[in-house]
DNA sequence: GGGGGTAGTTGATGTTTGTCAAACAACTGC
DNA sequence: GCAGTTGTTTGACAAACATCAACTACCCCC
């Protein structure tokens, strides 16, 4: 494992405040492996054997029932992913698979929990990352429930947006397929709702995405800080 | 505060390994209230100012945005919500409304947040608590995107009728209404969908549902353990 | 034991979204 | 460069779902 990997692992909120022993024993556990893009990594109703962190790349967690399938987030470097499963030593609930080329440090369950119950500040870190993780969720469920298809994906291109640094072109980091799939929708509805924001000033070419007025497509899309604001 | 109640908070898992001075001296900050049915507690966006614990009654969970509304969870007695706002220190994410006439009691969130300080079982117990809570919202969501609205309403029946003992007639513990929104539909929807699953053995009568057969109604409803099973 | 209100149901209708099929574009691997 | 694959777009259609309106049942309260 690289240096520059291990601090930026060290500089995850998880594991900035945890004691140095612990953290280096936690990380001399871990299995630090590359993975070509599509590869599962976990299938939901698996025991969570490791937790997981994207180092490089991008991970797509998605579940699966009655042969429908949905991509429920997306995870990109560096984050980790699955905590509740390995804390409260529970099957996944989702899969992953990993969307391109990536880097992942696999960090046995067994040894996050003894962690978790030998350090105290470990213990409280978790506390933060899964309140996040919690209210993420509940944006992502009240984005589900309260908009139209059209109007998640203004606010998606507006978060995107604002992610990027407010530039008025922007790149989309994830297939269209996939991205229909997150926002709860088919391919064919994504496009017609790409067709749709037309209308407020949003031109599509592949991946290119050009807002041409930001004021003119919130006006739209209504954005609520309750439901986009990532740092809320 | 009646004992009996002081011991059912004790016993919820969240407080049942905290430091017996810590409890003593969360529960003489709190409040305990009686309310009516259908006051508003809390309001999403509101600094979180207490954590809430329902003690009788019932709470609604719900969100806005953009005139619609919706039920995003129903809280029984006695447990708590908003946990993840309080420790964050960050605003609601969701309203709250009593149900019906109801006791709560109220914590200041600065006291939780103290005795997260402090007291190390008391912040190992919340890890477990929010990572049930996290779990639970996914699992909600896979339910909103991986099902129709019939289906929901199947396998919410089948869930009542295992939380309720396996009876083959069984009472619906809300509105219709509020039933119909939390699975994430209008009402006149979930009176067609009742209709529809008559063709499965369901017999509704107002508030009474009979099932005529469970095995008859889950090969319909193809209930998935990783959605529908609480304790997983 | 009537009002008046609320909750729920039903039917007619319209909108949204999903499905299927086909065409096309972009990329991949030889 | 070309065949094959995959991803995206478009159109026609079907299903799911929402909306509107009218009607009914029920509850509560005077």
């Amino acid at each position: 494992m690289r240096p520059q990997d291990r601090d930026s692992v060290r500089a995850l909120s998880l594991f900035r405040d945890m004691d140095a022993a612990t953290f280096t024993h936690l990380i001399n556990a871990a299995y630090l492996q590359r993975f070509p893009a599509q590869v599962e990594l976990i299938k939901e109703g698996d025991p969570a054997d490791f937790l997981y962190i994207v180092v490089e790349g991008s991970v797509e967690l998605f579940a699966e029932s009655n042969g429908r399938e949905s991509v429920m987030a997306m995870v990109r470097p560096v984050s980790t992913f699955i905590l509740a499963a390995t804390i409260k030593d529970s099957p996944y609930l989702m899969s992953a698979r990993t969307l391109e080329a990536s880097q992942i440090l696999l960090i046995p369950s067994r040894n996050i929990r003894d962690a978790f119950a030998t350090d105290e500040k470990f213990a409280r870190a978790i506390v933060g990352e899964l309140a996040s993780c919690y209210r993420a969720v509940i944006k992502s469920s009240k984005n589900l429930k309260l908009r139209t298809s059209v109007e998640r994906v203004a606010n998606y291109l507006l978060r995107v947006q604002a992610r990027a640094g407010g530039a008025d072109v922007l790149e989309l980091q994830i297939g269209k397929r996939n991205l229909a799939s997150l926002l709860g929708m088919t391919p064919e509805n994504l496009s017609r709702a790409f067709s749709a924001l037309q209308a407020h000033g949003v031109t599509v070419d592949g991946k290119q995405i050009e807002i041409a007025d930001r004021e003119r497509l919130a006006r739209y899309a209504k954005p609520n800080p309750l439901i986009d604001d990532p740092s809320s």
